[in-house]
DNA sequence: TAAAACACCATGTTATCCCATATAGTCCCG
DNA sequence: CGGGACTATATGGGATAACATGGTGTTTTA
């Protein structure tokens, strides 16, 4: 199974292109490509590659055709998802409209985040590790091994005492 | 797998053509149409492959016949759809009874929706999305891992307390 | 016959591919 | 254990092909 880990920084040149990481390149196989989008939830941009694209497009069609539900998850995820496709010498085109959501310039920090990764300005995604590694602190968070019965709520982390 | 993702603006000209994304058009692969009927939720076009519209016609057909709800759904599917041809060039007509019921003017937005993808007037889009993005923080949409275990929520997002 | 629909061609712009070079990491041999 | 050669990776620039889009001619249809 292909585990993205750790933090690499590479250069954005002027035409937005960047290097991605050869270890992520190797994990990612053939086809050479991956999907990413912003993160609605803070300024990285999330990257998966086509069975994960694949799994949340089934899991959204899922949803009633035509409903406010499906129509909205699928807008937030599928339009302004991007597919990149790495070219000969490992590198993709980051697209303008992601760039600006994360707020690159010069430098972007590739994060393994397991089965997916992520790509941030690297002074904010040292924030966001600070802030994450404090409240985490704070909560006195555990690592469950495995999920209980069914009914239980399948988050693998979860709030020790 | 065919996934449509990304927003994509395309002029419409004088003639009402306008060009498919290329990245759609490899998706859609041969033949080389796809129907296209107005959204009865709100501006937007939907646009499918006959895949798709197949799997539709199953669903709808599931429903009694000769009752109301399936004679009007399939009324506001088929009896409105387009079968849409890309010419040479990469290009579709699109229909005035389509343009106005988008309120097109100039500019198409081509937004992809997973199995499906939609046409619309680019500001209008732009409006939606908002609004679904705002319903996402406020809801505290997250994605979540893998579908676990048979009793567990099969919904790749949920909210994340 | 007129008008609309359709196929064909032509062009600017943008993105993709290809090659060159520097740097860093790895391996081999002494 | 240390030095040197080699290889893989990252990065910069220029050439090429694909794409989007405007226009013209030709066929079909009312």
């Amino acid at each position: 199974m292909a585990i993205f880990v750790g933090t690499h920084v590479n250069k954005v040149d002027s035409k937005g292109r960047v290097s991605v990481p050869a270890e992520f390149r190797a994990l990612l196989g053939e086809p050479a490509t991956f999907f990413a989008f912003p993160s609605f939830m803070h300024l990285g941009i999330e990257c998966v590659n086509d069975t994960f694209m694949e799994s949340l497009s089934e899991d959204v069609g899922d949803l009633d055709l035509f409903s406010d539900e499906q129509d909205n998850l699928s807008d937030l995820i599928f339009a302004s998802s991007h597919t990149l496709s790495i070219d000969g010498d490992g590198r993709i085109v980051l697209p303008e409209t992601l760039r600006l959501h994360a707020k690159l310039d010069g430098q972007s920090a590739f994060v393994g985040k397991g089965k997916t990764f992520q790509i941030w300005k690297p002074s904010e995604h040292n924030e966001f590790q600070r802030h994450a590694r404090e409240r985490a602190r704070a909560d006195r968070l555990v690592l469950r091994k495995h999920p209980q019965g069914p009914g239980s709520n399948s988050d693998p982390l979860e709030n020790g005492t």
